[in-house]
DNA sequence: TTCTGCTCCTGAGGGC
DNA sequence: TGCCCTCAGGAGCAGA
């Protein structure tokens, strides 16, 4: 479940591994991989076809790769994209969604995706960021997060905490797995109103947030299964680090108490009821 | 305007 | 062995 370390990890293999090249072929296998381009998989083809890609950037969990036109492809991963480069005669994988063929090169670039929640499309904003993309806040790491305006703007929400720390609108980068992990880090519970947040607290949790981010760019990322691969197809070790993700049951260790699994949004949250203690007004 | 919940999707795993 | 159900979750969208 690629999250902002995954996302930089696979930003960095594309960008040493085919920036510069040319596209001399596209092929679209699955339409859906390709609906954010509304125009159609043929014009997605054609706008790729014949260019060559200057660069990979990336915002919160979205990569974009400008183009030579001045055009950019947008890829999202998703929950189990995967962006290959591989040797243009290996095996097509079962999930080979959309295919990127280089000139004067031996591999070609793959996207896999089993579950396809990503995309790809091409937007005409290559030069900056995106407008496709424009919606989405700076994330943490970026010099271009202002801490200060991130404080204003989470305790100006009606919210639970956890619900605004995955609005990507809000702050970026961040998905489930590095939620829990943070406010674990932070000691804060999950469904704590965002208006009663303290400063101190919010500056806990943002600098819970970038621990969590580094260690597991250290770390080559989080990978609980074949979904999360960087470009060569290699796992990343997060997953040993984790303290509260997936251990439901286990004792938290900072204090011993079992991490307890709850639903959220329809979807896991994992916290230690200890440290992380229910607020009285909690929201959802 | 803001917030909430639904929907999309596929394969693994468990129960019968 | 085969069928059915549940679970996993990012992000867009509709409705409150």
């Amino acid at each position: 479940m690629p999250e902002l370390p995954e996302v930089e990890v696979v930003r960095a293999g594309l960008a040493r591994h085919v920036t510069g090249l040319a596209v001399n072929a596209v092929a679209v296998h699955h339409p859906r991989s390709v609906r954010r381009h509304l125009a159609g998989a043929d014009d997605f083809a054609a706008r790729v076809v014949g260019e060559q890609i200057v660069a990979v950037r990336r915002r919160g969990k979205y990569l974009w790769l400008p183009l030579s036109s001045g055009d950019a492809v947008i890829a999202h991963l998703g929950m189990s994209g995967q962006l290959l480069v591989r040797p243009f005669d290996a095996p097509t994988e079962l999930h080979l969604r959309v295919r990127l063929g280089f000139a004067d090169a031996e591999h070609d670039l793959r996207f896999v995706d089993q579950r396809t929640f990503g995309g790809l499309a091409v937007s005409r904003d290559g030069a900056d960021l995106p407008a496709e993309i424009a919606h989405i806040a700076p994330d943490p790491l970026e010099p271009a997060f202002v801490d200060e305006v991130f404080r204003q703007r989470l305790r100006r929400r009606r919210t639970g905490l956890k619900r605004a720390m995955l609005d990507q609108t809000l702050v970026s980068g961040i998905g489930n797995i590095y939620a829990d992990e943070a406010l674990w880090r932070a000691k804060l519970h999950y469904a704590r109103p965002t208006e009663t947040l303290r400063r101190p607290e919010v500056d806990r949790l943002l600098l819970a947030v970038r621990e969590v981010f580094a260690a597991a760019l250290r770390a080559g990322g989080t990978s609980f299964d074949a979904l999360y691969v960087n470009v060569n197809g290699q796992s990343g070790f997060f997953d040993r680090s984790l303290e509260a993700y997936g251990r439901a049951g286990e004792p938290c260790s900072r204090c011993g108490t079992p991490i307890r699994r709850e639903v959220f949004m329809s979807r896991s949250s994992y916290f230690c009821p200890r440290c992380q203690p229910r607020p009285r007004r909690a929201r959802w």
